[in-house]
DNA sequence: CGATTTTGACCTGCGC
DNA sequence: GCGCAGGTCAAAATCG
């Protein structure tokens, strides 16, 4: 059903190439203001503590979930002690029309949930990569339906597979905006 | 035929 | 302790 795949031509804006800006999350909480669906996106980044759950998410597959047919023993995620890296995190916020931003890694969709401050679903992706535990996550600001956020958490092994336009060239500069609750020290200015 | 998407169910963490 | 919110997985369906 869905055939909307390529992008930004469409579209009633010629704008120049890509159109789309890019915009960083300011961590000083600018737009905060007094709106809650920004608000409570920032809080929510710094308030996690990514304290990386023990979950399936790696290793082996486990039964994380119950299969309908055997009700699974075994809770899953046991795994104690292991703390495995911290994942970094980048929260982007570009203006495009699509929530589907080809940044020029093949991504598996692999759910969708609708959060309670945004009349929009957020989806999740995963990378396809083998090794690759990238994740990402596209959630539309219902305040700014022409804004869409999105959440890169993991960090590429592989090199891309597609050279399109300059969108890897500004997704690779775009490493500049870290919302993580323990590492974030530096890259508080972001243009260094 | 394979890969990917879609939808529902289920699990975990936190708050109260 | 229960409920809410968010996040993930799994099976089925669909597209190419």
């Amino acid at each position: 059903m869905e055939n909307y795949h390529m992008l930004f031509g469409t579209t009633t804006q010629p704008s120049s190439s890509t159109s789309s800006s890019y915009n960083f999350m300011p961590t000083a909480g600018t737009t905060s203001s007094s709106l809650h669906g920004g608000g409570s996106f920032l809080a929510e980044l710094s308030n996690k503590d990514a304290a990386s759950p023990p979950v399936a998410g790696h290793g082996e597959s486990s039964a994380g979930g119950a299969a309908e047919a055997d009700r699974p023993t075994v809770p899953a995620g046991k795994r104690k002690g292991e703390k495995k890296e911290r994942r970094p995190r980048y929260a982007f916020q570009t203006r495009s029309e699509v929530d589907i931003l080809d940044d020029g890694y093949r991504w598996r969709k692999y759910g969708q949930k609708a959060v309670k401050n945004n009349r929009f679903p957020r989806s999740y992706y995963r990378c396809t990569h083998q090794g690759c535990n990238v994740k990402k996550q596209v959630q539309r600001l219902s305040r700014d339906e022409a804004v869409v956020v999105t959440t890169y958490e993991g960090t590429h092994t592989h090199a891309i597979e597609k050279s399109n336009d300059n969108f890897e060239h500004i997704l690779t500069q775009m490493h500049i905006y870290t919302a993580m609750g323990s590492n974030f020290s530096s890259s508080h200015n972001m243009f260094h």
